[in-house]
This record gives C-alpha cells, sequence and structure tokens, in this order.
DNA sequence: TGCAAATATGAATAGATGTTCATATAATAT
DNA sequence: ATATTATATGAACATCTATTCATATTTGCA
C-alpha cells in the first residue's frame, strides 16, 4: 500500500459512502445472500429505484439520491430498461467491505 | 450474515469511524505495513499518543479524542506504561477493511 | 510537596451530511 | 398532444461531526 494524502482522502469517502444506515440497507438489499435460486456466487441481482425503496422503506426522493452518491462512489451500477432503471452491486469489493464490517460487529457483540 | 436494525446501525458505526482522513492516517500509522524488522505477520506496532501526534501532523488533543473513539470500536487498543499510553491495531478486521478499501480506491483510478 | 510530562476531557463552533419537499426530466402508452 | 410511470434534482433545514482551545487528570520524579 502507497499512501499518500489523494489515497487517504479517497478511502475516506468510500469508507464515508458505506458509513450510512439507508445506504447499507440499499446495498444489502442488492445483495444476492439469499437468492437460492441460483449456485452461481456472481449471480447478479438487479433492482430498480420504486422497489428498493418499498424494501428498505424509505422515500424514492432517498433513494434516489443515495443511489447517485453510490454509483458516483463506484458501489453500484445502473442499467436503463424503458423508465425503469435497474441498479446492482458494481464488483466484489462492496460484498468484501461488507461481509468484514458483519464480522468486526459480531465480535464486539461477544464482549459487550 | 443475518441482518437487522441494530447490526446496520453497528455497521454503519463501524464504518463512519474508519471513513475519517484524520483516523485513517492514525490507523495506518499503526500498521505495521513497513515494518521490516520483524517477518511476523502478526507483528504488533505500539506507539503512544504524542509521536501518533507527531507522525499524523495534528494535535496532541485531536489525535486524543479520535484515539477514544477508535477505542470504543475495537479498531485500536491500548496499553499503560508510565506516564505514556500505547495504542496498538486491535485486530485483523481493520487491516482487512483497509487493505480492501485501498483496492478498491486504486481500481477506481484506474477509469477516471 | 511541587513540578513536569503525557494524556484525557468538555465546551464551543464551523462545516458537512441526511432527509424532506416540491419540482423537473425522461420514456411509454393512449 | 396528454397522461402516466419512473427517476432525478435542487433547495432548505435540522442534525451530526471534526477540530480547536482551555483545562483537568494521572504518573513519575526532584
Amino acid at each position: 500500500m502507497y499512501i499518500n494524502e489523494h489515497v487517504i482522502n479517497k478511502m475516506q469517502d468510500t469508507l464515508k459512502l458505506a458509513g450510512d444506515a439507508t445506504r447499507l440497507k440499499i446495498l444489502f438489499c442488492l445483495l444476492d445472500e439469499l437468492d437460492t435460486s441460483s449456485s452461481d456466487p456472481h449471480h447478479l441481482i438487479e433492482k430498480c429505484v420504486n422497489d428498493i425503496a418499498l424494501q428498505v422503506g424509505c422515500s424514492q426522493s432517498l433513494v434516489s439520491h443515495q443511489l447517485k452518491d453510490l454509483k458516483d462512489g463506484d458501489f453500484v451500477k445502473a442499467r436503463k430498461e424503458g423508465t425503469k432503471i435497474y441498479y446492482s452491486l458494481k464488483d466484489e469489493h462492496v460484498k468484501q467491505i461488507m461481509q468484514i464490517t458483519y464480522e468486526h460487529v459480531l465480535e464486539g457483540e461477544h464482549h459487550d
């Protein structure tokens, strides 16, 4: 790892992006963890804005705002189809960050 | 991963904690990456508050504040010795989160 | 006891961030 | 064209957060 100010700032942006409950819910909503219909570990879950809003339980506007940020931060990608826009997780890094953070949180629970 | 509101909030706290430039600098400062004196991959780097403040380039007060948060979030641990208090990274999760975030940032650079 | 060194703490503040609301844009169908 | 559906956007606001400053606490030592 070669660390300079620029890299630090980018890492700050990335982690700050992940560090929000609403955005985490959106990301989990796009995670394929619970999808048993496919045995492909890289199976892609795509959901449109309204469906995400419904599942996450917050307004369309908020989800749209957050998806924009998540897209700018390379956490999700978008695919347009008619009037709908389908979002999905962009790469494995996102899943890995969620996974490790989850483990860290679980471990913390044991010592409370 | 079993996700509920409580876990989401804990993950938010954890990632928010990591998502700050000053705290990242402190964590990198405690990372043993550059230490070639030991071949043990789990070699522990310990530094006291003042040394961290000097290396990171910010005030003692700020570093102390941030170290408290990092300690509460299980990112670092502390060991008292005389008047000094030596801090070090707490576990592998922290390093992993930093590593993956770093990779994510690097990958993003390629597409700019 | 008094002094110095190291660290912690609390209050204050400027700036960042999440959310809402109203509205705009884009695509489709009638 | 008009209406409808889906999504995006900008402004406004309340809340949160990082940092600074001044001060307190703790430990070791003369």
